[in-house]
DNA sequence: GCAACATCCGTAAACGTTTTCAGAAGCGGG
DNA sequence: CCCGCTTCTGAAAACGTTTACGGATGTTGC
């Protein structure tokens, strides 16, 4: 039966392919097994063929090593099984994070993921929306840092299943999974109220950056909530990072705050060491803050309180939206005109830690 | 012109995927443009043609919004342009680093990064070793936790080109990058020495991993440089981690060192809660360093002096590697008989802050 | 022992490219 | 005006799969 395939020897160049120094295929098992291709695939796919078909499909794949090609099955049926994922700066603990739980989310749905870096500029975004056209991968989880115009028109056009992570402006047809900022910086603020601080200091990111920004209007809302009045001096806009924390923190402590809040687990730590610098004692003399609740909160001294805005969660959460998506192939009627955008918002927890432990006046 | 693609309509099917909703291929180009597929390929591809050729095809896939298909490219070109990346766990700031060089020596060559988190199970780095068959990158680098002997199996009858980052047996054909461990926890305790110190404690991660046994016998070569007594009860084994480190360094302190080292950041500012815990002062009454030199190290306080082990160099260098296989074919004589593996070693740095400041008893 | 039927198998087309190979067109020289 | 040359173009094969279709084979019932 062999001797069918291997003496025979027919047509030319494949079977070159087949016996010389490459991978074996799916034609080299047919030739050695003496089957067609047809029932190699099928054996393979557990289509059915008779016993003694399987069998020899089978010893013949395990002899050669047969690893079938992703590629030339991705070209046939027009899928991948890969996702991208475009963040931009994966130094960043909270990316960490959404990667980490994207990546389990689509290996247990038999996805592979693909890791983006747009260093956080606009073009990177853009290009990474306009190559979906290239088939490298089913969907796309992007995590812009600013939305712009372009990025509107770039989503509308998109070809294929996109998940934002992030605030979009409304109409877009686009899902998303968002934080919710405002909420978040409200549980810490109340917090620090509650554990007697009433000159909270705020130290935020780029005012130009959407979770800047909203982060902002989060602080000014919470304080008013709990009848603070709004010292614009006790707030400044800084880059997110330790260094940019400690510098603008320094600038802060002229003017007595009894708790620092950190946009950012960074700027919190940055403003930590000020304090630390200046013999100010934590959190008896000021209380410390941040959000994110990355790795970074459990490494200081003391350990800090941060709010938790659900990174993993909103990474979970996107890469199960995508996933749905690609299970319901296409809305029928319209090409891509009406598709319903989801939005789910991730709630924020505030995780207590002893760097806002009662203030020294307050016992 | 556009008449003849448009209204003709000459064969079947291939005309109905391309005038219907989907993607637009080089077909539909080749229609609209009165022109054939070749034509279009080779314009694309900026393969010489007329200059009135040249005209028509850009303006039909302009109009089209053309984006090539990676995957029949990948299919007819026998490359995918992507690299695999696997490491244990994405939530190490150590592999963060790597995962960072590597997709930026990536990017500038072209190449896409597919991410594969083996949750440090050997089943899991075998199997990715193995569908290195199925094509989809063109090369992988593999971060394992241990080497086993199906590891060296697998590595030896790999289908493609693999870089390991870390230490490999010798006889292995295969390109490794490796740390410097040993030299590494030689720089940390001769500073420890050399600021004071001479009870050094030993905070080390699992025995049985590669880094753990590593380190452990550096740390024993260390001390006798120094001229030091190796004590076993100043030495003990955890996992990594920062509550590990913290309760293990709890069980230290009864022994008074004056020093402790961790074997990792985590390990470090777990020893450093500890010691915080107990009031006693960092670095006036006991020095504490770490290793890896990660984001975690200047989080804490006071911040952490640390060995950086490279990793971010080791990213690079197991890239850079693995492209340079991916530029030469293959040596034309044998199959992958002999590859000739290249090792490199990235030199250990020591990374110098506040928590290794004088002792108070050598003031 | 034969008809009817179910099962299994092989041929060939298709997925979207790139590339080889001839043939067609253009061009200059005689 | 025709020949030879160069440049450009189109048909077709190839990459490795999956799958529709029809023909071959085997089984069952009479």
């Amino acid at each position: 039966m062999t001797a069918k395939g291997a003496g025979a020897v027919p047509k030319g160049t494949t079977q070159a392919a087949a016996t010389g120094g490459g991978q074996p295929t799916i034609i080299s098992i047919a030739e050695r097994a003496g089957v067609s291709i047809a029932s190699v695939s099928r054996v393979l796919n557990g289509i059915g063929a008779r016993p003694a078909t399987v069998d020899k499909v089978e010893r013949a794949a395990a002899e050669l090593g047969y690893v079938p090609n992703a590629v030339a099955r991705s070209l046939k049926d027009g899928r991948t099984r890969q996702l991208t994922f475009a963040m931009p700066d994966i130094g960043n603990p909270v990316y960490v994070a959404m990667v980490r739980a994207i990546q389990s989310v689509a290996k247990a749905a038999g996805y592979r993921l693909l890791l983006h870096s747009t260093d956080a500029v606009a073009e990177d975004e853009l290009a990474v929306l306009h190559s979906l056209g290239d088939r490298t991968s089913d969907g796309l989880i992007l995590c812009p840092i600013r939305i712009t115009d372009a990025h509107v028109d770039a989503l509308r056009s998109a070809s294929g299943p996109v998940v934002v992570i992030g605030s979009l402006p409304s109409g877009v047809p686009v899902d998303s999974v968002r934080a919710d900022s405002v909420e978040g910086v409200a549980l810490a603020v109340r917090h620090l109220y509650e554990t007697g601080r009433r000159r909270i200091a705020f130290v935020n990111g780029p005012a130009d950056t959407v979770p800047g920004h909203k982060r902002g209007e989060g602080f000014r809302k919470a304080l008013a909530d709990c009848g603070l009045v709004y010292d614009p001096e006790l707030v400044v806009h800084t880059d997110f990072g330790i260094e940019s924390g400690a510098a603008a923190a320094e600038s802060l402590l002229d003017l007595k705050p009894d708790a620092v809040f950190g946009a950012n687990d960074q700027l919190a730590l940055g403003a930590a060491r000020a304090l630390h610098a200046r013999g100010l004692r934590i959190p008896e003399d000021v209380a410390v803050a941040g959000m994110d609740d990355s790795v970074l909160a459990q490494a200081g001294w003391p350990p800090l309180t941060s709010v938790d805005l659900g990174s993993t969660e909103r990474g979970r959460r996107a890469a199960e939206l995508l996933l749905q998506r690609l299970d319901t192939p296409e809305a029928p009627g319209s090409t891509s005109e009406n598709p319903t955008p989801r939005t789910t918002t991730a709630p924020p927890r505030l995780v207590v830690r002893a760097s806002t432990g009662r203030a020294a006046s307050d016992s």
